[in-house]
DNA sequence: CTCGCCCATTCACATCAGTTGGTGAACTCG
DNA sequence: CGAGTTCACCAACTGATGTGAATGGGCGAG
């Protein structure tokens, strides 16, 4: 039984998000994995077990720091974890996204957003051409476009 | 001397809300004021001392809860402590409001924001009914309305 | 079935966030 | 001048935050 987590609290946002966003594989992120990744991307030290306090709603209160690279990790703004309007906005967006399985994806999504259409195009095309490179399939439907 | 204390740190942001927000008369804010009157907006406790330390730079990393408590009281969105581009967005809006020395009516402003014209004037008005309440003078300049 | 691996969970402990108590400088009121 | 207040600043301590190493269950391979 998921043991009582009161809606809106810092461990609800951390639960859902580690629901959200996933790896390539349909599985989600284990503790080590979010660890280890955020200490490659040059974040500060966090350990699989504190992240499982934190999800547990044992600890709350995580410093400025943490809470960055936990916010850089999952690739939301570190007002999710404040501002709860904020939250549903955004989450509003990842359910929208969550075809973006990959955490990485999604932080570049979020950072093309506001890009001139000029700048937008040519990175598609760069993908693309990655895409075409790894041999990679054609993206499946793109309707609107 | 300044000491050099680097921008973008939350040293400098906290050293700038200070040198922006200020109450009525027109001195800054001392470390004791914000700590007692945090606690009495039913924040956390806060010592006067750890304030210091905080402005100094001698600590930066602060829990989720003091940021919380930080950002309500000088009445900006903890966004304003990660977010560079953001902090320039606020910090904008706070020089172009630094007539509104007084933390408590600059919450009503950032509040204030958004509202239908309609409630933003009926507000208005009872603002101008208890300024009558209280004997205080008309306005002074209020060019464009 | 058993070994090996991965992963969540537990617990004892270390480190650093945050406090308490204090000193001295500046300023005020007798 | 001298007692009292207020403030920034300092240093030693406390406890919550955060860690590392050990436990145990689940699951696939041999």
């Amino acid at each position: 039984m998921p043991e009582e987590i009161a809606a809106g609290t810092l461990a609800a946002k951390l639960n859902h998000l580690f629901g959200v966003v996933r790896p390539a594989d349909g599985d989600e992120y284990t503790f080590d994995e979010v660890a280890e990744s955020i200490r490659a991307q040059g974040g500060p030290t966090i350990s699989a077990t504190y992240l499982w306090q934190l999800r547990k709603g044992l600890r709350d209160n995580p410093t400025k720091r943490h809470l960055e690279a936990l916010a850089g990790f999952f690739g939301v703004p570190p007002a999710y974890f404040f501002d709860d309007a904020e939250a549903e906005r955004i989450d509003a967006e990842l359910t929208l996204l969550s075809a973006l399985r990959d955490a990485p994806v999604r932080q570049i999504a979020l950072r093309a957003r506001g890009l001139s259409a000029k700048s937008l195009e040519a990175i598609s095309d760069m993908v693309d051409r990655v895409r075409e490179l790894e041999g990679l399939p054609e993206p499946a439907s793109d309707a609107d476009r």
